[in-house]
DNA sequence: GTAGACAAGATTGTTGACAATCTCGCGCGG
DNA sequence: CCGCGCGAGATTGTCAACAATCTTGTCTAC
């Protein structure tokens, strides 16, 4: 891996692991110094990032971390949700025993960080077995769309996980999806990874509306659509 | 728009429009002689171009324009097809009187285009139908992912079209569409646009088989998976 | 005649300096 | 006291020169 390679994919963790905040000011020199490379690079970098949308670049006021609204974390869940579907049915048309048998050990997995109450750990397996499918699905476009979306996500990344009765109902939602892949029904596979995601739709949805009345009702403060920071 | 940017945009339309060819090399000094832009702008646009898969960057070899296989060019329509099934469904949910009216008169441009044989209109006036259904649905996520992969598939935009019988199913398929958009009914819109696009999937696959057995069959010329340029 | 080494030219990669633009605090006038 | 303009410093944008690498054609050895 070259270096302005490397230097793209360590921007891209940092921002992806949260370390860079959204809105937070990306400066040249600054990064440069950081990660110890010359500037000529870390420019490169955040001209890819700006091109898959983790960062917006402004002329002559440098980048930005993207902040993404709910709306857009709405949107592209909506998108997540039928290409995972494709990928879900590709996966029961063409999951090796081997493929199919990785995706039931972390399954279980999740089953078991969740009567351990671990959600941290839970999330955790949740995004494996997603990865795990897609990797069984063999479709390379899917794989790469979908991992730029998710990538745009992170400061949703645990949002509905936390509401009460939602894992349970998550792992119920990702056992049919995995049932569905073990039968060779690419149909209802499908249709159960779309299910799920609009689930977790609704849930991102409904807790974004909570949040937006806890903050609404209080005295004082005008509503504003985003509390910048 | 800044320099760069037009740059970008023009090497874009350059390549989209075919004028530089699939596998034709980039270099970096001729391209800002053509656009008449420094070098750097150029290297800009190319990393760019690079991020969104229209070229292909090799360390120290420079850039060439991309040339999709078929294989890639089949999982790239699968791809779309979910994801314009997802914008069908929307216009069907939130297209305004006026975007229906927009989208039945270029469905009538369709049928007059192929009435006189004008295979290429049809083609333009198809693709001005996608886009306003597109435009109806009001996804933004989704018109991008989908603008993204259009933009790779140039290569085999005429290949479907051509075969005999096809331009009439394509109509058909494009009137189902249609009236389920009008007629508000989001399942149904979303069914027949996935169909429609399995269609051209199914055709563009066929095409190549037989171009593959034609290659195939004549004397000498062992198999190759790909006939350069 | 052919394979391989080599060198010249072409091309890409990197750097540093400079120009253009923006940010922010300060002072001025109201 | 507050808004506004101004300017110094910070930051980004551009460029040209140079370094590193690749490509291509030639020559030599066998």
């Amino acid at each position: 891996m070259t270096v302005p390679d490397g230097a793209y994919e360590t921007l891209r963790a940092l921002i992806s692991s949260g370390e860079l905040m959204p809105n937070e000011r990306l400066v040249e020199a600054d990064l440069a110094a950081r990660l110890e490379v010359s500037r000529a690079v870390v420019r490169q970098a955040l001209v890819r990032l700006g091109q898959d949308r983790m960062v917006v670049l402004t002329p002559h006021r440098g980048a930005r971390v993207r902040m993404v609204t709910e709306a857009e974390a709405v949107e592209i869940l909506q998108a997540r949700a039928v290409l995972e579907g494709l990928t879900a049915g590709a996966a029961a048309r063409r999951a090796t025993g081997r493929e199919l048998a990785s995706i039931r050990r972390i399954l279980a997995d999740m089953d078991r960080k969740l009567a351990q109450d671990d959600l941290l750990g839970y999330s955790e397996s949740n995004a494996a077995l997603h990865a795990a499918i897609i990797a069984a699905s063999r479709h390379e476009t899917a794989a790469r769309l979908i991992r730029g979306l998710r990538a745009q996500m992170v400061r949703f990344q645990f949002r509905t996980i936390l509401v009460p009765g939602r894992p349970a109902q998550s792992f119920a939602e990702h056992l049919a999806i995995v049932d569905a892949i073990a039968a060779r029904d690419p149909e209802t596979a499908e249709d159960m990874m779309r299910r799920h995601l609009s689930h977790v739709e609704g849930t991102l949805s409904h807790t974004t509306a909570a949040k937006q009345r806890r903050a609404a009702t209080p005295p004082g403060k005008p509503t504003h659509k985003e509390s910048h920071v």
